[in-house]
RNA sequence: CGGGGAGUGGCGCAGCAUGGUCAGCGCACCUGCCUUGGGAGCAGGGGGUCGGCGGUUCAAAUCCGCCCUCCCCGACCA
């Protein structure tokens, strides 16, 4: 592609709109443009990389057995009401009416759809196990889109569905699909973990994330560096020993503590450390109320609270609920002498000694507080974030954290979906049995954003070789016309070794070549310029390392085919 | 939705508390000259309903009201 006639409006500063380097890259380098908010449109740069891709995942996918098919992104109403989603999906089903008044929403993800499908055309065990993808646009009206594509409205995703016979057969559908987005994410050149994850909306028994590391992640990852456990923080779990405190039980003592509420004020206020406080979290656990007792050093984990009183849906309670139940104002909650609420706490509560917590009176705090013989607790669950240097749950060694991009999701649905829209088959005697199912996204257009997340530098975006839009950019410096002619031969010599070159024949100065080269991450330059001239010689710079080698015209072609090929592994 | 910030040529911004040559700067764009190994220089030039509607006033980018859009922090997720 010569540069001139291509379409690249590249940005020299970043544009106001964008805050993580991702977002601003891909507009600087003219990749995406905004429409609206989360909805972005992508240039030909963006969309070349986009289709890196898509290939990449279409050939695992096809290599894995699956087959592709394209299903609709507007979809009916009554499928999404057979399984209850209409009503439970939340603001972020887009729902509209067509001209005859019937309900419509914009499909956010695709069981029902698939299920439907496959329920009307597979009727034996002879026809399964069955894994059907698609890679397609998908719209989730977004309670706050941001960071460009990290978290659009509209976006790409690539979703698999598998349906099996029985639970074992399942599994073996969910390992093939776990190693296969292992492949996809190691040829897209990223360095990843998949952990154990919450299966949120989508649900089902269990599930991994396929995290791309990167320190802008919006997830956090707790990981065994000894035993390969690793876990979202939200699911990660928490190894609180029972307090082995030996001291002596003392005295309960109300203390005055006018106007200091947060736990680092009291701790401080009361000279004692944090985890000697025990927070009073006040939470709407499907609309009741419920206490939560937590270690001062301590956050609490929502997803575990929902899980471990397998609820719907939890929140904090607004302040006139806290105030009620504690008649008191928020910050000074506690269990003493709290009624008509659960009280729950997280494990490492228990065997705490002369613990401090709110009185349930403004501007005042018990000291030597001790359960069970101040109040009582209902149950202990784990209801915490890990943090840095709790233990392993599998081997004890220190968890480390860090943080990532979810770009897969691989989930273990069950018979929920098969069986609420009657996806059934007869097996091979006869038995008319649910088909059990899983399913598995990869976020299409988030991945390149998390690669670019990954890789890149103060000049711009340094692309893996397998998602670069482009493999070499030859940089004619000068315009003269012996220097155009070596350039023109390089560029079909390489086109005609089957790489894709992207040839800047502007008739720019090389400063403005060699930033907009950067910018845009080609991993190789080709630069005929100068030394050429004089020595006949042109230049291969690789983006990452920023090494350069000389070489004649004829031995650079030779180079970037050999690179290339050795580095996407293919002859 | 709650909290914070912002809308001024394509991009980045100044100007608004003290209405009146304030429609301006840098980059980008067009023409010419010149220059050509890391976003050159000179000269000339095109382009803006100052987010929208309404109001106050002799006069509004500037003051008032309503609305729209965008960004950031929380609940959602590929």
């Amino acid at each position: 592609m010569r540069l001139s006639r291509y379409f690249l409006p590249t940005l020299r500063e970043d544009p106001a709109e964008a805050e993580v380097v991702s977002h601003k890259l891909m507009l600087r380098a003219g990749m995406i443009r905004r429409l609206a908010s989360g909805i972005y449109s992508f240039l030909p740069l963006g969309l070349r990389a986009l289709r890196k891709v898509e290939k990449i995942v279409r050939e695992e996918m096809d290599r894995a057995g699956a087959l592709e098919v394209l299903l609709p992104l507007v979809q009916p109403a009554e499928l999404w009401r057979e399984t209850g989603r209409w009503d439970h999906f939340g603001k972020e089903l887009l729902r509209f009416k067509d001209r005859k008044d019937h309900d419509f929403c914009l499909g956010p993800t695709h069981e029902e759809v698939i299920t439907d499908l496959v329920r009307r055309e597979v009727r034996s065990y002879r026809d399964l196990p069955l894994i059907l993808y698609q890679i397609a646009t998908k719209f989730r009206d977004e309670i706050r889109p941001r960071f460009g594509l990290m978290r659009g409205r509209e976006f790409i995703m690539k979703d698999a569905y598998s349906f099996d016979v029985d639970d074992q057969a399942a599994e073996k559908s969910y390992r093939l699909m776990y190693e296969t987005y292992e492949r996809i994410f190691n040829r897209c050149g990223l360095r990843f973990r998949a952990v154990l994850a919450d299966t949120g909306a989508i649900g089902g028994s269990e599930s991994h994330e396929f995290m791309v590391l990167a320190e802008t992640g919006e997830d956090v990852i707790a990981s065994c560096p000894k035993c390969g456990y690793a876990a979202n923080l939200e699911m990660a779990e928490a190894v609180s020993r029972e307090a082995e405190e030996d001291e002596a039980e003392k005295p309960l003592e109300r203390k005055a503590t006018p106007g200091v509420k947060s736990v680092e004020d009291v701790a401080a206020f009361l000279g004692v450390p944090a985890r000697k406080l025990v927070k009073t979290l006040i939470y709407l656990v499907d609309g009741r109320p419920v206490a939560i007792l937590i270690r001062g050093d301590h956050e609490l984990n929502e997803v575990k609270l929902r899980r471990a009183l397998g609820a719907e849906q939890v929140e904090m309670a607004d302040a006139e609920t806290v105030e009620r139940l504690t008649q008191a104002p928020v910050g000074f909650a506690g269990p003493v002498g709290l009624s008509g609420v659960r009280v729950i706490a997280d494990q490492a509560v228990r065997g705490l000694k002369n613990f401090v917590t709110g009185a349930n009176e403004a501007d005042a705090h018990y000291v030597n507080v001790n359960h069970p013989r101040d109040f009582e607790i209902e149950a202990f669950y784990d209801l915490r974030n890990v943090t840095e240097g709790d233990l392993c749950p599998r081997c004890g060694t220190p968890l480390e954290l860090t943080r990532g991009i979810e770009v897969g999701h691989v989930f273990k649905l069950g018979t929920k979906y098969s069986e609420a829209m009657g996806a059934t088959f007869l097996d091979e005697k006869g038995r008319e049995r649910p088909m059990v199912m899983g399913c598995y996204g990869i976020g299409v257009s988030r991945t390149v954003a998390a690669a670019i997340e990954q890789n890149h530098d103060e000049h711009g975006i340094i692309w893996p070789l397998s998602l670069a839009p482009f493999q070499v950019i030859l940089l004619t410096l000068g315009t003269d016309e012996d220097l155009m002619q070596v350039s023109e031969n390089l560029y079909r010599a390489l086109e005609a070794e089957g790489l894709e070159v992207l040839w800047d024949e502007r008739p720019e100065r090389p400063g403005v070549k060699f930033k907009d080269a950067d910018l845009i991450g080609i991993p190789y330059k080709l630069v005929v310029g100068k030394r050429f001239k004089k020595e006949g010689q042109v230049e291969v710079k690789e983006r990452r390392s920023g090494e350069t080698r000389t070489f004649s015209p004829e031995e650079a072609v030779n180079f970037l085919k050999d690179e290339v090929k050795s580095a996407l592994g293919q002859g």
